[in-house]
DNA sequence: TCTGGGGTCCTAGGACCC
DNA sequence: TCTGGGGTCCTAGGACCC
């Protein structure tokens, strides 16, 4: 058996953990930048407010509804995370760490217990120790507990919990989940299998096997399998290494000049520094892209520019990174346009501690960081643990240009002494 | 005026190897 | 008449997840 703990619209529900205010108002959070509403209380939902809405598109119902509206606030989230997973941590001897606010859970030694009930611990515990609620779904697969969990959340009968644990109950459970709901299918998938008069899970578990094989390729043929209580999908107890890195934002205003568009990068590509060195990782390659609106109507005036090269060898050097970033934009940067959003993605990483292995074929050429780099940005590293985020960097890093707006960002009361002193004050 | 950010996996086809 | 077998790597594009 798989549990699933999933919080209950996560972001939202962080915010009001610390401002008990907002309990009986509707909550939504934003995109970075302030652009779109990516999580929404339960109020929120009922107002018909969609995921992913643009808010220049509701700002009349957010004030109408006295909507208590955001910024995303990542460093308040992520901490909170840690905080909620920490009890499933506890309860059950193996936990993925699935996302942000989900988990699974092995529950397979759980045997001799009454496990709704202990679904019910794990949830009320997590509300005790942090505030935030959460649903708990059980099933012999991990697609099959998504189901469940889906439906603790939907139906408020299940009071956050839901165990799948009988053909009856699981055939009962997939005939009232429509297929666009199942995890592994989104919307191109839907509509290839609706047009095959496939509507909901029970229809996908009983379709023929070759038909899901040829068009659901082998994912599609593996979550089929796991909707029939076939377990594919194995636990993941240590994370992955990851395969890339990116640092991306829109701008809050256009950008035009090639010193802003500039220094964004730089910072983008200092940000991929620190985010390499976190992850004990070197890159090899790198890759730039810069862009216009999308949504501009003039087709003449859109832009979108993206090149990957190659780096001079395997490195977590911010300085090294950010040159490489620059030479990149040289050759990408067209005047004339209006600027709203840049990237940058480190590729094919390997563990930091390979690096150096590798000798160049130029034998006065550089084949990994040097010593001096590492302690340089050991240093670096160390100052910004201490005392903060952009303590110290390096001086093409700057945000004065085309810094994302956020004008509606809460505190990080569980990261930051100062917000809290300014609370309170 | 105004539309997010960060990831992964899979396939198909071409090119190549012995 | 008849023309091998077994692979890898790379890339672009598509699809998905939260």
């Amino acid at each position: 058996m798989f549990a699933l703990v999933d919080c209950n619209n996560f972001y939202a529900s962080c915010e009001r953990v610390f401002n008990p205010a907002l309990r009986t108002r509707p909550v939504v959070v934003l995109s970075n930048n302030d652009g779109c509403i990516i999580a929404r209380s339960e109020e929120a939902k009922a107002l018909g407010i969609k995921m992913g809405t643009p808010v220049f598109k509701c700002r009349d119902l957010l004030r109408r509804h006295k909507v208590a509206v955001f910024s995303s606030n990542y460093p308040l989230y992520g901490d909170m995370s840690s905080r909620v997973m920490m009890t499933p941590a506890a309860l059950a001897p193996d936990i993925e760490l699935y996302s942000i606010d989900e988990a699974f859970l092995d529950m397979s030694s759980f045997g001799r217990y009454d496990l709704a009930e202990y679904a019910r611990l794990i949830r009320r515990t997590v509300r005790q120790h942090t505030g935030i609620p959460v649903c708990v779904g059980m099933a012999p697969t991990k697609t099959l507990a998504k189901v469940a969990n889906r439906l603790a959340k939907k139906n408020p009968v299940y009071q956050g919990v839901c165990l799948l644990d009988g053909a009856e109950l699981i055939a009962s459970a997939l005939a009232m989940t429509k297929v666009e709901d199942v995890w592994g299918i989104g919307r191109q998938l839907s509509k290839l299998l609706s047009a095959r008069n496939i509507n909901t899970a029970a229809d996908l578990a009983a379709a023929p096997v070759p038909w899901v094989r040829k068009h659901l390729h082998i994912t599609g043929a593996r979550l089929q399998a796991e909707l029939n209580g076939t377990s594919c999908l194995p636990m993941e107890l240590v994370r992955a290494a990851k395969q890339s890195i990116c640092t991306s934002r829109s701008f809050g205003k256009s950008v035009t000049t090639f010193d802003e568009l500039h220094q964004a990068v730089a910072t983008f590509a200092g940000k991929c520094a620190v985010k390499l060195r976190k992850e004990q990782a070197v890159a090899s390659m790198l890759t730039l892209f810069i862009g216009t609106s999308p949504f501009d109507d003039n087709e003449g005036a859109r832009y979108w520019g993206t090149k990957t090269i190659s780096l001079p060898y395997p490195t977590q050097d911010s300085m090294t990174l950010i040159r490489a970033a620059q030479s990149v934009l040289d050759v990408l940067f067209r005047a004339g346009y209006a600027y709203k959003k840049a990237g940058v993605i480190v590729s094919e990483l390997s563990p930091v501690a390979l690096a150096g292995r590798t000798l160049s074929l130029f034998a006065d050429e550089a084949a990994a960081d040097s010593e001096q780099s590492k302690t340089l940005m050991q240093v670096m590293d160390g100052i910004n643990e201490r005392y903060g985020r952009g303590a110290l960097r390096l001086a093409s890093e700057n945000s004065v240009g085309w810094k994302p707006n956020q004008d509606r960002l809460s505190p990080s009361y569980t990261t930051r002494w100062s917000d809290i002193i300014s609370v309170k004050g």
